[in-house]
RNA sequence: GGGUCAUUAGCUCAGGUGGUAGAGCAUCGGAUUUUUAAUCCGGUGGCCGCAGGUUCGAGUCCUGCAUGACCCA
């Protein structure tokens, strides 16, 4: 089927050997990228100098003893322009050259009667054949799943594609940046873990034969971060990809990358300052102005950014302390909003509640603060309310952007937790971490921790719609047919 | 897991009520020495996602399946 559409371009490459001409040569050394040529133009042209550059053909006009093409390089788009009077029989081999392939040409660069800079080529090579038609040049690749699957026609045909993870790297870099201007240290911790926890999720499991025992890929780093601070570092960090073995739609991809950073020593009070300051860097450094916009909705970053207290958002709207009724009277709030409650726990439900009725609707950076101590078994005990946990989350755009803590350090209250979780048969947790645990035991000094979603804060932060958009690969259905 | 929608040429898309499968771009041949979505003339290209069913006849109607998107769980 394919094979016809690439039957001329298999011709052309038998055509090419026969010229004794190299379809895949080795090198090819560019005096000039295009956006270089596009800078000094004026300062080349009038020097006539000679540049060598190179790119992807992607468009060509032939008009009998000349022909103009576009290339493409990773930043720009460059003409040129061939005559056969200067390249005499050399001309006919451009015959061969595709859409597609990659030429490097030299030559000076001269501006057309209307204006665009150009590269009067006086010597071509071809320096990869393409045997494949690529996506139409006006409409670019539509599409969705080719785009996904295919993510390399993605970023040929459509250049905003290339800048959205051009963007993507710089905010990794500045998240780089930032924390290693804050003096944390940045570790690297195990991906493949016998005991896995640290969030509430499923894993994936796989096998270790050398030690023939079942394995975990990370749903969290948590455990390890905190040994690192129980081994006396005070400020660490990791960029984690993490992988949780559940539904994947609009905003979870299976396989995602997670920051983790702990502080000795701070509170989550410390960390919600951290995260302000974070933000607002980002926006600085990627925007000239503090504002986003995500969809329909646009917010300002200013700090301070706005506090409220989890159980007094809920209260608001259901007129009750959430922590103070019984199973009954919060099953029946949950029927009447619509959540099911059979089989689920109670953290369960009461969560649920919280993000249909109040996380759902906080579009402004808003920290929702003090979480119920039940659905926050890593985080330590509030120092007024017995019920509550110190933790807070950040919402904008009513995503969930950094989950945060002062950590629980108290090893006799985390088995307690542990335990606990376990007896409800909670995920997240198989078994109890006793090394994590024994860490906790020769003593973890006060900690704030914090975890931030990099691929959502990308989404928030170049407004794009789905977490396929800001990951290269998004997991798809292996589709073996195409 | 449930609902809605989509799947037609390499790409982007048309194909009222069932009647021989279409366009633009790409591709091939011809013309063309400053074009730029080049232009002009002439061609090639289809298991209409897959499998059944209804019908004299299905891209179109029905069922199932696959993949994807969105919504819900």
């Amino acid at each position: 089927m394919y094979y016809s559409s690439m039957e001329e371009r298999l011709k052309k490459l038998k055509r090419l050997r026969e010229l004794k001409i190299n379809p895949y040569p080795y090198r090819f050394d560019r005096s000039h990228t295009f956006s270089r040529i596009k800078n000094d133009f004026e300062e080349l042209s009038r020097s006539q100098t000679i540049i060598k550059t190179a790119g992807r053909i992607i468009t060509i006009r032939r008009h009998g003893k000349t022909i103009f093409a576009t290339l493409n390089d990773e930043n720009e788009k460059m003409q040129i322009y061939l005559r056969k009077a200067d390249l005499g029989e050399g001309f006919e081999v451009f015959e061969n050259f595709d859409i597609g392939d990659f030429i490097g040409v030299e030559g000076k660069v001269f501006k057309t009667r209307t204006g665009e800079i150009t590269v009067h080529v006086e010597k071509f090579t071809l320096l990869t054949k393409s045997l494949r038609p690529l996506p139409e040049k006006w409409h670019g690749l539509r599409d969705i799943e080719i785009r996904y699957r295919k993510r390399y026609l993605d970023l040929i045909a459509n250049q905003e594609v290339r800048e959205i993870f051009r963007k993507r790297s710089k905010i990794i870099k500045l998240l780089r940046n930032f924390f290693d201007g804050k003096g944390f240290l940045e570790v690297e911790t195990p991906v493949l873990q016998p005991i896995y926890g640290g969030a509430a999720a499923r894993p994936f499991k796989t096998f270790y034969n050398a030690l023939n025992q079942e394995m975990y890929l990370r749903i969290a780093d948590e455990l390890y971060l905190k040994r690192l601070i129980v081994g006396g570092y005070e400020k660490v960090w990791e960029f984690c990809r993490d992988f949780r073995n559940e539904g994947l739609d609009r905003f979870h991809n299976p396989e995602f990358t997670m920051i983790e950073a702990y502080q000795a020593y701070t509170d989550y009070y410390g960390i919600m300052e951290l995260v302000e300051e974070l933000l607002e860097f980002l926006v600085k450094n990627l925007y000239p102005s503090n504002s986003l916009t995500f969809g329909d909705k646009s917010v300002e970053l200013k700090r301070p950014f706005k506090r409220i207290k989890y159980t007094e958002a809920l209260k608001e709207i259901l007129g009750v302390d959430i922590l103070k009724i019984n199973q009954s009277e919060l099953d029946r709030f949950c029927q009447r909003f619509g959540i099911k409650t059979e089989g689920q726990t109670i953290g369960y439900k009461i969560d649920k509640l919280f993000s249909e009725l109040v996380q759902k609707n906080l579009i402004e950076p808003t920290f929702v603060i003090d979480y119920p101590k039940v659905i926050s078994p890593l985080a330590k005990e509030h120092r007024e309310d017995p019920a509550l946990v110190e933790r807070f989350e950040l919402i904008i755009f009513g995503l969930e952007i950094a989950n945060a803590f002062s950590e629980l350090n108290d090893p006799i209250d985390q088995r307690k937790r542990f335990e606990q979780q376990l007896a409800q048969k909670e995920e997240g947790i198989a078994e109890i971490d006793e090394d994590f645990i024994e860490a906790l035991e020769y003593g973890m000094p006060p900690t704030g921790g914090l975890g931030i979603g990099v691929d959502r804060l990308c989404m928030i932060l170049l407004n794009q719609p789905s977490i396929r958009d800001v990951i290269l690969f998004p997991q798809l259905r292996r589709e073996d047919a195409r």
